[in-house]
DNA sequence: AAGTGGTCTAGACCACATC
DNA sequence: ATGTGGTCTAGACCACTTG
């Protein structure tokens, strides 16, 4: 579980991003120089370098040669895809929420899900599996990993009363989402959990939650194509 | 048009993502290690490494230590929500882009039409269907309609040459943009047009923008599900 | 043992921006 | 003139996989 020891370059972005995560320093102030950051760690230019351009590849850092390395302004606008919470959503509509939950246990991972999650093939993950309802009709099925050392107590927690977002969200924050939207048919499984029609689409949407580097949770959120809809409304 | 000169491992990159988009390299084969292109090029090594690592980071190639560099897997995963913009979503991934416009003229604005865009029923307004296709595979259906006060001569416009957004931004800057996402079976014209399969849904993204207060536009955006998936990253 | 990727060093030259 | 980032070299050591 512990890492040999991180690579030079990545101590010091993670330097780096502290300071801009604690908000330390903010909007668009200067970092320290490659040259200042070779004296202060004790490396070779090379190696601060890397450091720096791989903050910038990532959207932390705005470099222009000449000048000097900046934080990133943080665009403030809100996000196409709200990250959003299914049981508050329902409750905002005034509509009775429910949460069935079918599995709530460890199992191993799959290659394709240590994969994602960034962890050994193998090793033990949290994974559950939950039916949301509105007014006591399914709106979203959740199949859900989530990563032991980022949430080494997920599986005491009674997801009827409250909802695994929320309970991440309230053990450690995260940092950065993943989401990717596809229209599929579903399997019969997912089809059954859903009361779904026979021809009819799925909405599914895969969010991926990241806490201080480490992947979170991996989560597949399917929903009926004609009961659901995802909207966003934002400012460019 | 013509770049200084692009850098050594900027030419590297290149001449891999050639052999890859041209289907020279395919699914999995193993890519020359690093050795094999300092020879080839007569680089260093540092230079080899920055090209083949930054593929790597764009998830154009695996790589394992021991082993050695392998194309990805490729799927045809499109981006984020804020880029609107399918014509410069497939060029930057390198592919060829091509617009079929079906239509393009005014019609009587219908009574959910004229809601949507808060103007009178029946009033004239712009219309344009475009198949939107890459490498020659079609990838988009866009049927837009269009507020003749904001764009009065939206429609003289070539949109083989320019799409309808990038038309609609040049000529004013939007103010808020509202979007749906929705999993849908498609019609059997829209069907047709993206040459899909008879039981495959499609993701439909609804979108309405602003601009000085008017809506300038509503477009329905069918995409065959098999083929297109949306995407987004972002820090909370 | 040989090859691979992963990392790192201690220099270097350049274009650019600022003082 | 000085400092900045952008690039590049010619080595090096390591952990790892494969024959």
């Amino acid at each position: 579980m512990s890492k040999k020891t991180s690579p030079l370059y990545m101590k010091i972005k993670n330097h780096i991003l502290q300071h801009i995560e604690s908000g330390a320093w903010q909007g668009s102030m200067r970092v320290p120089s490659e040259n200042e950051l070779v004296k202060k760690f004790k490396v070779s230019r090379m190696t601060t370098n890397r450091a720096l351009r791989e903050l910038t590849d990532e959207g932390y850092l705005v470099r222009l040669a000449g000048v000097g390395t900046f934080v990133a302004d943080l665009k403030a606008q809100s996000h196409p895809l709200e990250i959003h919470n299914i049981a508050k959503e329902i409750i905002e509509r005034g509509h009775e929420y429910s949460a069935q939950v079918l599995t709530c246990g460890t199992l191993k991972a799959s290659a394709q899900q240590a994969f994602k999650m960034n962890i050994e093939e193998g090793s033990e993950v949290f994974h559950s599996f939950i039916i949301h309802k509105e007014q006591n009709i399914p709106i979203q099925v959740e199949d859900r990993f989530v990563n032991p050392a980022v949430a080494p107590h997920y599986g005491d927690q009674d997801f009827t009363e409250i909802t695994p977002y929320e309970y991440l969200m309230s053990i450690a924050p995260l940092q950065k989402v993943e989401h990717v939207v596809k229209a599929i048919m579903p399997s019969t499984e997912i089809r059954d959990f859903l009361k779904m029609g026979q021809s009819e689409p799925c909405l599914l949407l895969e969010r991926r939650t990241w806490t201080k580097g480490n992947v979170a949770s991996i989560a597949q959120l399917y929903h009926p194509g004609n009961r659901y809809e995802l909207s966003g409304r934002f400012k460019p």
